[in-house]
DNA sequence: TTGAAAGCGCTAACAC
DNA sequence: GTGTTAGCGCTTTCAA
């Protein structure tokens, strides 16, 4: 039982072969009787086309490509959900690949998903390889970049600043009186340097930055680094009153840790998180947050490539950021 | 500046295309002169391969399909983490489908992933349409199933019984001394029931199953979803004393609502969750959780397919389960 | 160790 | 509306 060919569909359907391609490709430039016909003759013999020879043929594929730093990290399932709807009821379909937060390995992936050209691609990030961008240009296939902002994309980009966001968060937390504030950040890709950044910024604007308030590490974000990196932040920096995280995980590991010393949140201690993963609405106390617009990235960066590319009007959208004003940092 | 070639590799090296082909896929069987000079004209056309040609003319891919319920679910972004890994250094390619629990979208999806035929497939749970069953077969794939034990497996399963480590988890309760011990369920898919059938073993053998103890629902799991299931549960069953739930997320969203309600746990609640997925550890209380071998399922399905397929002697792999007894059910 | 010929299954371009 | 011809870029088979 030999896979069928459209020779064998056309045999059955007692027409040619490109006659079936027809008929499956664009049913309406074929009468209705051979659609019929064809329909019943691929039924009978399960005939399935097969990729290859069409994309070999055609020289076209039916394939966005996204290119994931992480595909254990929450920030970037969002972004696929609004990716995969996206493309929905859509013959295109979706490869991942992983790039483990690294320009090298992202250019390394990529290339083995560029020939035959994708539809389009999808890149977390504006750090791409000079490589990289060579080998897109020379492809000449959409690309989206998303997560974060440039005046100079690739292409197109989808995403906020982080910069901003973080530097909002941090004045929120001066505005609601506290003096001492601290940075906790894991996995300081770029995007988190910005965060960084802007955080700093508010602190000196306010005359209130320390180096000291400022605890990383490049290690991936989870519940329990945050509650270590907030470890190190009180030895440090004991007079410390409140916390911006990097990522919601943090802001939650530090909430457990106040609980574990009795720390009193937000009275002792102001939290400020970061993404609105979901759980920070709902513990106790809820945490304050920056919403970032993870699933709508994934979703217009996925609606400007089923469009061809051509979706945005403007080579950069801001899809910006809201504060969720919790009771974490409410005293 | 079109793509290169293999022809136009072998004209810059001075050799023809198939020469080429057989330099880069088996260097062994190649002068080391030839292999420079190929290499060197590879690099300086920057040629890639195309994959579709290689695979029609050789009708072999080199992609592992993986059909996952629900990317957005942290059970299977640890499953896939165990597949991407038991991948890694290999020339295989990882194609990820989504079902969205539904088997008739899986055998859709699955259908137009397999021709041409994958190196292998990797389902989740037992349920397959005879339909998904039959192409399968036609293909020929070797094919792992994971998440669930079966003695019929299509080819081969490797999981852990969700009966066992239901019942293995209410049984704990019930050593414990809690005597009205109430059931959560979100996402309630067979595996999800089959964890309810021990749960109700369990109970039943104790002589304490109360049918106003089950509170399920078929959206998906989160924190938030706990929380409102467990306030069903205490309208409808007041007198309970501890709660079993379905995965760790709702057994978060429950410790949270007692918080908000001033219930303690232990003392007052015991709580039990599933799949041990990280926060569970961290929390205050800690909570007690069934640990499921989430990654190590997806990297022994991988390394099976890796092995072409007959890397386990036996058809069906258990790899077991433990109880991670933590503080929320130590009263 | 290298090359020539044939063909994988499909579709573009052109006929009828 | 339907068929014929050619060829996509590669690998298989066989020959040298």
């Amino acid at each position: 039982m030999t896979k069928p060919t459209l020779v064998d569909v056309g045999k059955e359907a007692g027409v040619s072969a490109i006659t079936v391609s027809r008929a499956l490709r664009s049913p309406e430039k074929v009468s209705d009787s051979l659609r019929a016909k064809v329909d019943a003759a691929v039924r009978k013999l399960g005939y399935v086309p097969n990729q290859s020879a069409s994309t070999l043929a055609s020289s076209e594929t039916n394939s966005i490509v996204v290119m994931i730093p992480s595909i254990s990290n929450n920030v970037f399932t969002d972004v696929l959900r609004g990716i995969e709807d996206a493309l929905k009821h859509t013959r295109l379909t979706l490869q991942i690949g992983n790039t483990g937060y690294d320009p090298i390995e992202e250019e390394r992936v990529l290339r083995s998903f560029l020939n035959p050209a994708p539809k389009g691609v999808i890149l977390a990030g504006i750090e791409q390889t000079n490589e990289t961008r060579q080998m897109l240009a020379n492809v000449g296939v959409p690309v989206v970049q998303i997560m974060d902002l440039s005046d100079a994309p690739i292409d197109q980009i989808v995403g906020f600043s982080h910069e901003d966001a973080a530097f909002a968060a941090a004045n929120h937390l001066i505005d609601k009186g506290y003096c001492n504030i601290g940075f906790l950040g894991a996995q300081m890709d770029p995007r988190s340097q910005k965060r960084l950044a802007g955080f700093r910024k508010a602190l000196q604007n306010a005359g209130m930055y320390d180096e000291r308030a400022v605890v990383v590490t490049n290690r991936p974000s989870d519940v329990n680094i945050g509650a270590i990196l907030f470890g190190k932040l009180t030895t440090q920096y004991p007079e410390c009153d409140a916390v911006f995280c990097n990522n919601d995980d943090l802001a939650l590991g530090v909430l457990f840790e106040c609980q574990r010393r009795g720390i009193r949140v937000p009275t002792e201690l102001g939290i400020c998180g970061f993404n609105d993963l979901g759980v920070t609405s709902q513990c106790v106390p809820t945490i304050s947050t920056v919403r970032t617009p993870l699933y709508d990235m994934g979703a217009k960066a996925g609606k400007i490539l089923v469009d061809g590319g051509a979706g945005a009007k403007d080579r950069q959208v801001d899809l910006g950021f809201s504060l969720e004003i919790r009771n974490s940092s409410l005293r």
